[in-house]
DNA sequence: TAGTGGTCTAGACCACTCA
DNA sequence: GAGTGGTCTAGACCACTAT
């Protein structure tokens, strides 16, 4: 009998897990046992435990019993990145600026991307994201107008597309690729390097319920790290 | 009175948020009245609640009541690479082959980054990933003796020293960074691409308890691509 | 078929925080 | 101080699955 609360007993098995009682691949005690043991009903137990299991460090089975994870697939989680939320959590004042914004019909391959009739147009913005005044980011987006056509006259000098569709446009999924490319020559100009420098891009599409609303490319400054924890 | 089970709450309340019945910001109603609501018991709700405010959907405070989150942090999760796991998820056959596998006391601003003492030895590999016999990926690793010696006896040709040490090493924590940078020659010849190129780096250190485990870094072949979903 | 986890309930008390 | 979420409990039934 140790103490009680489910996050006492999830620290308390994480740690029996990691000092090697339970070693991986085990099968450890079942919920009535250790509820026995910490002396706490099997609910806190069954809490603790499908809490470690969440966070990919036990599997659980029914009938099967719990087993330490034999290969660990530890899930990272990071938020999705706002951009002036990145600046200002370095300490760096922010400011940004719309270079363009335009309604164009995009080329084939984005348009079949974003689930618009051929010939559609949609909303093109070009921003640029300040750090103290240095370029920080430079974003590329489209926003499907059916979607939500309000972005025509939103005040977009004053706050980002990106704040605005996240503070306007109701929950949504999404997905992001992340990858490396050499700088082309505007996007070298936008955030101010040399031609042919790795820069670190993430491409993001939103959607709601099935409907495309908005993919942005941000390509940011050199030298730029996107930092996790594990 | 609509169903039970927690998901299905969790999810009728989700899509009430979706639709606009509860706009971005606005407080919903107690966990008591949506008990009675949905016919549940009170833990029933919570259980879905607090799920929702794990997803970052909600912001529950206690006297303040449960607020759809203004500004939603989408908390995006992906598992942390196991390279031959990347490889064989596209189809591709998996190999790899150790480059290099000595002792050596590494440079200080890394020995200072992996807490060791200076001029202390520690195991520095570098392995080459083939996805059907093209370089896949180029890794750099160093590992703590102190904390992994038998990696020395360890069949590192037959299993990569990231299986083998996902394997044997308890459960730790850690953290990655990701970057792009231009190809050095020593890694464009690895991956067999130009100097220059822009790579995608992925670097990450892994802890067991405050002791330093393994620092790895992996250089991935032009045009790779990380994929998270929201 | 039996054992394990998954979940619900009804009631209770506590902890925080807003007014 | 009062209202809200956070959590625990004890008991119950169900669903899956290993044997």
């Amino acid at each position: 009998m140790i103490k009680k609360s489910h996050h006492t007993v999830r620290q308390s098995i994480q740690q029996r897990i990691e000092t090697g009682e339970w070693p991986l691949g085990a099968l450890i005690p079942g919920e009535i046992v250790l509820a026995a043991e910490y002396g706490c009903a099997r609910t806190t137990i069954n809490r603790a435990l499908q809490a470690l299991a969440d966070a990919g460090m036990l599997i659980r089975k029914r009938k099967g019993g719990t087993r330490v994870c034999s290969m660990p697939v530890r899930l990272a989680k990071f938020a999705i990145p706002i951009v002036r939320e990145q600046v200002e959590a370095t300490g760096c004042q922010y400011k940004h600026q719309v270079v363009v914004n335009i309604l164009k019909v995009p080329e084939k391959e984005i348009a079949a991307g974003l689930n618009l009739a051929s010939g559609e147009k949609a909303n093109y913005l070009e921003t640029l994201h300040f750090a103290n005044g240095k370029p920080f980011a430079f974003e590329q987006r489209w926003v499907n107008l059916k979607a939500v056509p309000t972005i025509l006259t939103a005040p977009l000098h004053e706050i980002s597309a990106n704040e605005w569709l996240v503070k306007t446009v109701p929950f949504s999924s999404g997905d992001v690729v992340f990858y490396a490319t050499n700088a082309e020559q505007r996007i070298a100009d936008a955030i101010e390097t040399t031609l042919g420098t790795a820069i670190f891009v993430s491409d993001r599409t939103t959607w709601f319920k099935e409907e495309f609303i908005t993919k942005v490319k941000l390509y940011y400054q050199a030298g730029f790290q996107l930092y996790t924890q594990l």
